[in-house]
RNA sequence: GGGGACGUAGCUCAGUUGGUUAGAGCGCUGCCCUGUCACGGCAGAGGUCGCGGGUUCGAGCCCCGUCGUCCCCGCCA
């Protein structure tokens, strides 16, 4: 087969913008072959480009040198068509397409190029599985879901840089290649060939470097910005990511809480969502892992009620369960009425699920069967409607599922677990049953509209964890977080690390974090403080953030900032599962490119001129 | 590092208790077809059952190992 040059034609218009007001032009469109439907003097060929579909037909009393081209084309040969475009006739036309109401007739038809037969075809709405899509991933892009998502994508960052610009921030790119630093997540390392036995690392964030743009003055920074971190990945996490990083100087918490709420509206907008003009919600760590059991909080789902008051010490005395622990309740919605055998299976997979962790199922129905208990199982159910209506303004009913779970009656001995470990286990468990029952309450269901989309800050997070490992304290956030200034005062840094707040925040949508930030430490002596009670020595501290507490010296604004999780952002406006949706060329599990085949080894050539070896480890 | 699911034609999948020549749909190839739009009709090609080893008279199926993809835990300041 011979294929056509192009000369010098031109695209009069795309695939997707043909309408009836544009019948009787000549029109030349070109494109992708999505289908070819062949009826022998008649083809029908449907052309596709990223903005849509339209159909062409061949007729060989109107072109037989077209009509012979279109003969040989076949699915995602590249063509490029010049006709006339004219209204389908009546019953003619395709109500299912956008440009389903015209044709273009074709006069000319050029074979651009041609195509193998692809693995898997763009045109196809089953999708295959997803090593071929990795592997083919050009031709994974051609499809419709595919095209829309990295629309949406652009269009998102576009929205957000335009925000961040109309509100005075300035975006100023920062290295690729810096400086390791010990703390936080692995590094990705690249060899120095100047400085053998030396490194650069690729940026987990730019930190440090926005910390230092607020002392040089740049009151408002923002950056779209590549991260990288040498962890296992998930379905939400990338070893490559984009943040959309941004500093402010002089700030309080919530100046940066309105500027990201601003952005995320404008985002949403773009997306063709209009976010309800108020504040998102705020609770404090405390209160979700109370409430939540977990520090980012699912607010589609009701929150979990504590009914340690509804339990009298005396009861608690006979059922021997430890008067300081938590009982907790939660419903899940509208998972509708259990058989005899469901509800004994659901009782036995929750007594697995904690296991021989001390926590049990307590089943109300069970309660209702003994006179006893009866005020006990009606004061529990109330409980848990209350918390039913003010959810969603419906009161509890027998189509939802009720838990109670409580510390395993009769080992109080053996408990030392924090109250906090018991919130989060059982916090764990509500998400595990709504995930399971998710086909019944259709709370996670997305319909695209606001209503979908549950914001809220977690604020308040503690400012030290305690490593049972090392048997030190870490820093939760990163070691140039803010404490809240009572707890600098009060000496609580030194005396007391667990209760120490910091100004750190989350801002969380729909149980996923999308962005963290903090107000940051602007005065040295605080900054040392912070890295002595992480047990860092001034020498130690000096070696591996000199620079920076350098910096600190030169005059620093008291400054704050947040990084939201782009990608993020855009799968779940894309009602995506993973963000390898959003993410053109995406890493496997294990880190792997299938598309250009990466890592791969390098020669001892260029091992040598880096001053490297490599060893096989056993 | 740990747990789980999956791997059979280009794609999506079926394959009985281990038993003759491993199937289907889509796609592909050829021929026919002037109103289709997931076109239709006829004919056809296409398989290292991920890979290696073992058990067995006999393995897609059982066992051991290994590789790959996905999900989860750990990890991700």
């Amino acid at each position: 087969m011979t294929l056509d040059f192009l000369g010098t034609l031109q695209r009069t218009h795309t695939c997707g913008e043909l309408r009836t007001t544009h019948s009787g032009q000549t029109i030349t469109l070109m494109g992708w072959v999505n289908r070819r439907r062949d009826h022998g003097n008649l083809i029908f060929l449907d052309l596709r480009d990223r903005t849509g579909i339209t159909q062409v037909v061949l007729d060989k009393e109107v072109s037989p040198e077209a009509h012979a081209k279109a003969e040989a084309a076949r699915p995602e040969y590249v063509i490029a068509v010049t006709g006339v475009l004219r209204n389908r006739g009546e019953g003619l036309a395709n109500p299912n397409m956008p440009t389903g109401d015209v044709e273009l007739v074709a006069h000319s038809l050029l074979l651009l190029n041609d195509a193998k037969t692809p693995p898997f075809s763009p045109a196809e709405d089953a999708i295959a599985n997803e090593e071929v899509r990795l592997q083919y991933r050009y031709i994974d892009l051609r499809r419709a879901e595919m095209q829309k998502n990295f629309l949406v994508r652009s269009r998102v960052a576009m929205a957000i840089r335009n925000y961040l610009v109309s509100q005075g921030f300035l975006e100023i790119e920062t290295p690729f290649m810096t400086r390791s630093t010990p703390e936080g997540a692995r590094d990705y390392l690249v060899p120095s060939r100047v400085h053998p036995g030396h490194f650069y690392a690729l940026p987990q964030s730019p930190q440090i470097f926005k910390q230092i743009l607020m002392i040089s003055g740049f009151d408002r920074y923002f950056q779209i910005a590549r991260c990288f971190r040498d962890e296992d990945l998930r379905a939400d996490r990338q070893p490559e990511f984009t943040q959309i990083d941004l500093e402010i100087s002089f700030p309080q918490m919530s100046t940066i809480f309105a500027v990201a709420e601003g952005f995320l509206h404008a985002a949403f907008r773009a997306a063709g969502i209009e976010l309800p003009d108020e504040p998102f919600i705020q609770m404090t760590y405390d209160q979700a892992i109370q409430k939540y059991g977990i520090d980012k909080p699912d607010m589609r789902l009701p929150a979990m009620v504590d009914l340690s008051a509804t339990i009298t010490p005396e009861l608690r005395e006979s059922l021997k369960i430890d008067p300081t622990l938590p009982i907790l309740g939660f419903t899940i919605p509208r998972v509708s009425t259990l058989s005899g055998t469901q509800r004994r299976g659901l009782v036995d997979e929750i007594r697995k699920f904690f296991g021989d962790s001390g926590l049990d199922f307590l089943d109300v129905a069970r309660l209702r069967t003994n006179a006893t208990f009866v005020p006990l199982a009606e004061t529990i159910e109330g409980r848990l409607s209350a918390e039913m209506s003010r959810f969603n303004g419906v009161s509890h009913t027998s189509e939802d599922l009720a838990v109670v779970i409580t510390p395993k009656p009769g080992t109080p001995a053996m408990w030392n677990y924090d109250p906090q470990w018991i919130y989060k286990r059982i916090g764990a468990l509500r998400l595990e049953l709504a995930k399971k029952f998710a086909d019944k309450h259709k709370l996670f269901e997305q319909t695209q509209t606001a209503a979908d989309f549950k914001f809220l800050w977690v604020t308040d997070f503690p400012m030290y964890e305690w490593n049972e490992e090392t048997k030190t304290w870490d820093a939760a956030h990163h070691p140039f977080t803010s404490p809240h200034e009572e707890d600098i005062k009060s000496g609580a840094l030194v005396n007391d690390k667990g209760s120490v707040r910091a100004l750190a925040y989350d801002v969380v949508l729909n149980g996923t974090e999308l962005g963290s930030g903090s107000i940051r430490i602007h005065r040295k002596d605080v900054q040392s403080e912070i890295f002595r009670s992480l047990g860092m020595s001034d020498e130690e501290a000096k070696a591996r953030f000199g620079f920076f507490l350098d910096a600190l010296e030169y005059g620093t604004p008291p400054h704050g900032g947040i990084a939201l999780g782009l990608d993020r952002i855009v799968m779940i406006l894309a009602g995506a599962q993973s963000l390898r949706e959003v993410i053109a060329f995406p890493k496997t599990a294990k880190a792997i490119d299938l598309m250009v085949d990466a890592p791969t080894t390098v020669s001892d050539a260029q091992l040598r001129e880096l001053s490297l070896r490599t060893v096989t480890r056993s």
